[in-house]
DNA sequence: TTTTTACGTCAGCTATATTGACATAATTCT
DNA sequence: AGAATTATGTCAATATAGCTGACGTAAAAA
């Protein structure tokens, strides 16, 4: 092949992208590889995983809210979901004001599972952050934010909100 | 639950890390989904994503490698791969030192796909470098490569080394 | 010549997701 | 009050992507 120069090369065959799309790749492979092991040893799968991980960050989730950050059908999440009920990992409530609304909310056992799982997960991130500068952190924030659909960037915002309440309502003095 | 003062909440439990974990989640979920998208066009899904991507930028990759890149198993690898070679996306030919191994190239096709598929992952990628200096970029590509296992990272420098020189290769003046 | 390596393939299984259809109970609208 | 909508549960069929185990073949290495 003969280069021509009235031809660049376009920026999604620029090798620094590429590489960038091979490193997010690995790093993602790697990073639920952690939890995976984990899960394996109690029957579980990342779909349980993200079922644990969403209810503890925000007890008292209704259905409707986990589909909807998960983005999967709903016979998608209840063939899951069930197995954890049965397994009383996770319960649900029927909502105060609305019956209609199931609340998710996780057991002692389950919770227990959840921040295991979130230790192993943290301590990659950790380990990363350790050699960070305050700045460094932000922008790496900054990067992963940036990387989210821009129309999903609201839900994403929303759901940190409601998490970040339910964990300073949990931890205040 | 009342906070005591001499039990800090662990870092697993961290806010911040916790944000981190669920940003990488939603930044790879949508990543794929822009190539997700575009494969159900073809009838493919992302296995085949994956070997068009690495046989793209590694021409005339080994089984044995394709294999050690993926983590997956032969059998796996090999109910994908052959539908690509039925359709002639990609050919393999006997290898010239060791006629056992079955070298893989992309055909006009299959580069012109994995080529398209690119293009979309980039862009997500270029409109986030777009807004960042020279050192943040440096700092992202650092952040992504330190999330990599440890034990993994000689394997994926190998291979970035080599997808670099296959790409100066085939971009020499 | 024997053994090992690189790969292909068959069979059966699991996990995670999908669509479509239908059911039920609770809430809301008219 | 009755009708429509909403939140959820469930059944059936299907697709994709992975797994293990077993067996086969051709080529290379010992």
């Amino acid at each position: 092949m003969i280069a021509r120069e009235d031809e660049p090369i376009p920026a999604s065959q620029d090798s620094d992208v590429l590489e960038l799309i091979e490193l997010f790749f690995f790093a993602y492979r790697d990073f639920v590889g952690d939890a995976d092991r984990l899960l394996e040893n109690y029957g579980f799968g990342r779909a349980h995983h993200r079922i644990l991980h969403f209810v503890q960050r925000r007890p008292g989730l209704s259905i409707a809210a986990l589909l909807d950050i998960l983005q999967i059908t709903k016979q998608s999440l209840n063939r899951v979901l069930k197995q954890l009920l049965d397994e009383k990992l996770v319960e649900s409530r029927a909502g105060p004001s609305d019956r209609r609304q199931r609340l998710l909310y996780l057991t002692h056992t389950g919770s227990e599972l959840a921040k295991e799982l979130a230790r192993i997960q943290a301590a990659r991130f950790e380990r990363v952050l350790d050699n960070m500068s305050w700045k460094e952190k932000e922008n790496a924030i900054e990067f992963l934010y940036s990387m989210i659909d821009e129309d999903q960037r609201p839900q994403v915002r929303q759901h940190l909100r409601h998490a970040k309440a339910s964990f300073i309502r949990n931890n205040e003095t």
